[in-house]
DNA sequence: CCTTGACTAGACTAAACAGTCAACTATCTA
DNA sequence: TAGATAGTTGACTGTTTAGTCTAGTCAAGG
């Protein structure tokens, strides 16, 4: 019953658009509201400060298109090894993407987000902590069945993952800071060799 | 000729503190005032603006703390391995003493900075550049002697200090964001793997 | 068609903020 | 010791910002 709005919804896109090309502090609500096309008063009525807008942005994120491409990616149908590749050819062609159409490499909002916050915003940080875990997931589980077909070297999955997750994160964030997608271009190579894959035609070390 | 003032020093100081401890954009010149305990009038009479005075602490945190700590960890009469070695148990031990005593793992303040302002402060980005291409020299240069020294299976070395730059930073960020220290216990054996260290007695994968 | 409740508009307040300025003070040097 | 130089002070200005409030508008259900 009653009206209905999408304005959360434009609302939810302005703020991950603007916080991610810009970052979580340099954006202001009244930024958010303009990209968005949407008024103060409907701003306080769906959400009740930034860190608020902020945590269901992530989650929208996250819902509608993260876990989507991740669930692609990382299918138990695919190839162990192989599901890391295509991740990382991926990470390097959305980067590109994002240079090729706005002139600038934004990396990963959920990191510069997480790392930006983390010691100021704990509703924000949990949510980030939540998605950065849920991936975590995703890389441990192909890390285990890489190691169940003897692809690579016996490890423990949490701590491979881990680091996997944290090269990742890292390149893609030199990639941001010197706005240059080519630094990841190695990532294939180098994230092989994190791995410890066997395979003797193993990529650019 | 003239008074003298160590002013500008406590607000590079008061700067980078407020900075790393929380982010670039959520300290204002009022904070950083307040915690060198200059006046506003002071602070304008010294530096221009908040990025001004970002840029002079980043120098000052390169030459004064930085450069003299890798100078040592990286000296050329170190074995090249070793001194990774050294490093990766230097970033584990300086995050986990920051832990202990502000209850907060802080991470690199110039991955942090670097990747928040990298579309918002042109001269602030530029300082972060130039810091960490002279960071990645010492990766370089030590990688370069661990291939002469066979210690290493052979590699670029510029795309592997880039690589290895990658997970630190990314392992720290990490530890930033679930703020706990023990996430970097693992970078040791997991540098080793990712440098391509031929040794036997190769730390836990 | 009218009532109810979801949503909107935008003017308003108060606080935080960056940046300015002229008068003042301390210290060095000649 | 006097003058020039380097640094200090705090009150002041104008702007940006978060957040509030009230009077409304619009759509669905009865």
């Amino acid at each position: 019953m009653g009206r209905t709005s999408d304005a959360n919804l434009r609302l939810m896109d302005a703020a991950l658009e603007l916080i991610w090309e810009e970052s979580y502090g340099a954006v202001t609500i009244d930024d958010i509201c303009t990209r968005a096309d949407v008024r103060k008063g409907s701003f306080y009525y769906f959400y009740k400060s930034k860190a608020d807008l902020a945590v269901a942005a992530l989650d929208r994120m996250w819902n509608e298109s993260w876990k989507p491409t991740l669930d692609g990616i990382f299918s138990p149908a695919a190839d162990p090894v192989a599901r890391f590749s295509a991740y990382f050819a991926w990470v390097y062609k959305s980067q590109a993407a994002l240079k090729q159409k706005l002139g600038k490499v934004l990396g990963c909002p959920l990191c510069s987000v997480g790392s930006e916050v983390s010691t100021q915003e704990p509703g924000v940080s949990a949510k980030v902590r939540e998605i950065f875990s849920r991936k975590l997931r995703y890389y441990e589980s192909a890390v285990r069945d890489a190691i169940a077909a003897k692809q690579i070297e016996a490890c423990d999955p949490a701590k491979k993952a881990s680091a996997i997750a944290g090269l990742i994160e890292g390149v893609v964030a030199q990639a941001r800071i010197m706005n240059d997608p080519e630094v990841i271009q190695s990532l294939a190579g180098q994230g092989m060799t994190l791995l410890g894959v066997k395979s003797l035609a193993q990529a650019s070390a």
